[in-house]
DNA sequence: GTGAATTGTTTACACCGTTAACTCTAATGA
DNA sequence: TCATTAGAGTTAACGGTGTAAACAATTCAC
């Protein structure tokens, strides 16, 4: 009647596929939170879904692919997370920007303990993310956030590049290099970027993971220090 | 015959029972290296001690007590790993035993990543692990010997306490001191304790978890690095 | 020897991932 | 327009899981 246009008839059942999809996502985000990784399941996303454990096949090729789509999804939350704290600071000062963006990282991760879990304690690394293709693993997309404030910090000068790198390590962080959008960032920058982030990543885990518990009630002022130390080590003018 | 006293005979079953608990913990070990932490199961378990499913139970309460008994077992695994490089250093250098029990952490970790995930990585607190039932949990014994070279440290002088003690800590750091065999450490210290503890653990975890992968092949020097500037913060004076 | 634990078993139920075969509906194309 | 085809969904089934109940057998204690 009003449209029997072969390609409006196309996107309108492509529209629908992507609704589906997305309810699959909200199903699935729910059943992490409320119940743990372990009850977000083929046959329960399904269910609530109103179709049959079978019927989500048409969707996702099985569990592996729809837990990997559930992760990928929370990465992009995640980094819309991190750039949207980092738009609460001014664009000029890239070491507030950096303080609030660890800050949201930290407190994502401790509001979100399951999905954290899901997206940091992947049992064994996927394989596909061998050194080298890092750019298109949904992890860079997060960790993108955090090292272009990085990078903006070098080029105000300050950060404080070590002597003795690594030589062993060029090759690598040249591959690193690349993906920062040509910026011509010194290698041994790049190793304090590198250092510094995995501080930044390995402080969050170990509070999140319950690991201070057993001596700190608010881990807080523990990791507002070490936001403090990292800043420093990026050279922050404003530290 | 040769002994039917009834004292005997209850020491034997219990020496049996001991016995299939170990067998047991033998084989879920294998299970986690070798297939994964999905597949320590009830029932895997059971089929390889050649006995049903059910049968398990007169063993371990289900499928939790059964993994949490594992959990158990390789904190202490751990735990002696850590204390045996400890004496591969002289007990008047408490500086590089403690380099020796990290580069220990790290290579354990990196050589048993399912082990590491399952300890580390633990969803949720297990609820009693809330601070103040610490010297009960596991994994106090595992963190006590890095704790103890810390406070070997702290008697040599040279840990630079920090001026400014958030105050609402002194309570649970209290705590923490009771369990440190009585030593008079001032609550500056044990602040710096728990800091270089989070730094250590974040690092391996970090590591362990590919998180560096996108950038690095061997994170061993950095490590390295962390572990000088722990040392460095501990007021090592071989450092 | 008798009674009671201890250690197993078989059976059963509900849930899981996944495959195969089938139906129905909606878009496609001559 | 009408036959064809691709897509979405179904039911049935298989093997795997945790766990509970009821039962049998062995072994310990007195």
């Amino acid at each position: 009647m009003t449209d029997t246009s072969g390609a409006a008839a196309g996107r309108r059942r492509h529209r629908v596929r992507e609704e589906a999809l997305a309810d699959a996502m909200r199903i699935a985000r729910r059943l992490l939170v409320e119940e743990g990784p372990a009850a977000v399941t083929v046959r329960a996303v399904a269910r609530e879904m109103g179709l049959t454990a079978p019927g989500l096949y048409r969707y996702y090729a099985g569990h592996r692919e729809l837990v990997q789509a559930l992760v990928s999804h929370l990465y992009d939350e995640l980094a819309a997370a991190l750039a949207a704290a980092r738009e609460r600071q001014p664009a000029d000062r890239p070491g507030p920007r950096l303080r609030e963006v660890a800050r949201e990282l930290r407190r994502w991760a401790l509001a979100h303990p399951n999905e954290f879990t899901l997206l940091f304690a992947k049992p064994v690394a996927d394989a596909d993310t061998a050194p080298g293709a890092a750019a298109h693993d949904p992890s860079w997309r997060f960790g993108t956030v955090v090292l272009g404030l990085m990078v903006e910090l070098w080029r105000r000068g300050g950060v404080r590049v070590p002597a003795d790198l690594d030589p062993g390590w060029a090759a690598q962080l040249e591959e690193v290099r690349e993906h920062l959008s040509g910026e011509p960032v010194p290698l041994e920058a790049i190793y304090v970027f590198v250092a510094s982030w995995a501080r930044l990543y390995g402080a969050v885990a170990v509070e999140v993971f319950g690991h201070l518990d057993f001596a700190l009630t608010d881990p807080g002022p523990l990791f507002e220090h070490t936001v403090d130390d990292v800043l420093a080590m990026l050279g922050d003018p404003a530290a």
